[in-house]
DNA sequence: AACGGAACCAACCGCTGTTCA
DNA sequence: GTGAACAGCGGTTGGTTCCGT
């Protein structure tokens, strides 16, 4: 192996290609057929490598090649693919006639993968993230002195780490682009501090020192302040202090001392209201395959070159576009997937 | 109008897998 | 069995265009 580029070669011609090498090459193809690429060049009298030919050929000049935008059902179904083939985009071509590999894999990196990230959306993973999700930055907290009505609470929403699709959810909807404005929505504003704080329990719950309860920690300075991610512990009145939030809102769910765990439903069916979003148990959301995950949904294929199946914890949570914004249109495109009706990729998996 | 940064995309590079002498 | 030739793939580059200041 080893071998050295075939363009090395003195006098070979490199970058644009010219109008005219353009038609000597399709007349010789059309003349001829794609044969031997090596031979190609000579024979057509052009000045460039059998690659470079093949390249300009398969990517540009071949007649079924479908130009333009790509529209809004040629990017779902990037995506879709996407999720289930990773970066195997000559797999991913072949399913999108007229598409060549390059323009999906330059669409990919321009367009959907920057749009996802904004969605908060591991474009590798397809899973929404909370890591990408900064909080500190939404509600500019100076530091984090938390009260004992904060630890109470902490205490109460510590097993709300045991709900990670509410936790995707509400990390995904908050990281939604708003439709007319930078104000956030009222779902996004009942939803932040919700986040915060389940955010805040399963930092705890995922590396508790082994007798510490969630409150325990926050007792101690130094790891309150170690811990990523934390913000004021009463985000409903920074949002305030931030104009975010109406005056008048009120009491927002999360900040009273009585909190009861109830308020998981409670949140699960407001988000339900908001866009029929249909929950996985919390029992069973990291590996129940039943809902709308493995094989009907969204997939977390591994960024691995090999096998692609999804060996990560998938996605639990899917959703049907209704009533919904243009977010959430997008989002339901993302979630809603019935892969195995629509694609046979059984050769990759 | 001029400039600079961002976005876009065609083309190149380097690697792997396959074929064949 | 070996290695060169070849096709194909995914990642990256760099030139061009767009857009905001």
């Amino acid at each position: 192996m080893g071998r050295a580029p075939c363009c090395d070669r003195t006098g070979l011609k490199k970058g644009p290609w010219t109008q005219e090498e353009d038609e000597k090459l399709v007349a010789y193809i059309k003349k001829h057929g794609q044969g031997n690429w090596r031979t190609l060049p000579k024979n057509a009298d052009l000045e460039r490598c059998g690659k470079s030919c093949r390249l300009r050929w398969t990517n540009y000049l071949r007649p079924d090649i479908k130009r333009g935008r790509f529209s809004f059902e040629e990017e779902e179904t990037i995506i879709q693919l996407h999720s289930i083939l990773g970066n195997k985009w000559s797999a991913i071509a072949a399913r999108l006639p007229g598409r060549t590999d390059n323009e999906i894999k330059n669409y990919w990196n321009t367009h959907i993968r920057k749009r996802l990230l904004r969605m908060g959306i591991d474009p590798v993973t397809h899973a929404p993230r909370l890591d990408l999700l900064d909080l500190s930055s939404l509600l500019k907290p100076a530091a984090y002195y938390p009260t004992q009505a904060d630890l109470d609470t902490l205490r109460a929403l510590e097993p709300l780490a045991n709900y990670p699709d509410l936790l995707r959810l509400a990390s995904t909807l908050l990281a939604a682009p708003t439709t007319t404005s930078s104000q956030p929505t009222t779902e996004q504003q009942m939803l932040l501090p919700w986040l915060i704080q389940a955010q805040m329990a399963q930092q705890v719950s995922q590396a508790p020192p082994q007798h510490a309860t969630a409150a325990d920690m926050f007792l101690q300075p130094s790891s309150a302040c170690q811990m990523p991610g934390l913000v004021h512990a009463n985000p409903a009145q920074q949002l305030h202090q931030d104009h975010m939030v109406p005056s008048d809102y009120g009491q927002l769910p999360g900040y009273d001392n009585q909190l009861e765990l109830d308020y998981v439903p409670a949140l699960m069916q407001m988000a339900s209201d908001t866009s029929n979003l249909q929950w996985s148990s919390p029992v069973t959301s990291s590996n129940n395959n039943n809902n709308c995950n493995v094989g009907s949904g969204v997939s977390t294929p591994s960024s691995s070159p090999a096998g692609r199946v999804n060996s990560a914890s998938p996605t639990t949570f899917c959703a049907n576009a209704s009533n919904i914004d243009a977010f959430s249109a997008d989002a339901a495109g993302l979630f809603d997937m019935h892969l195995s009706d629509l694609l046979d990729v059984s050769d990759y998996m």
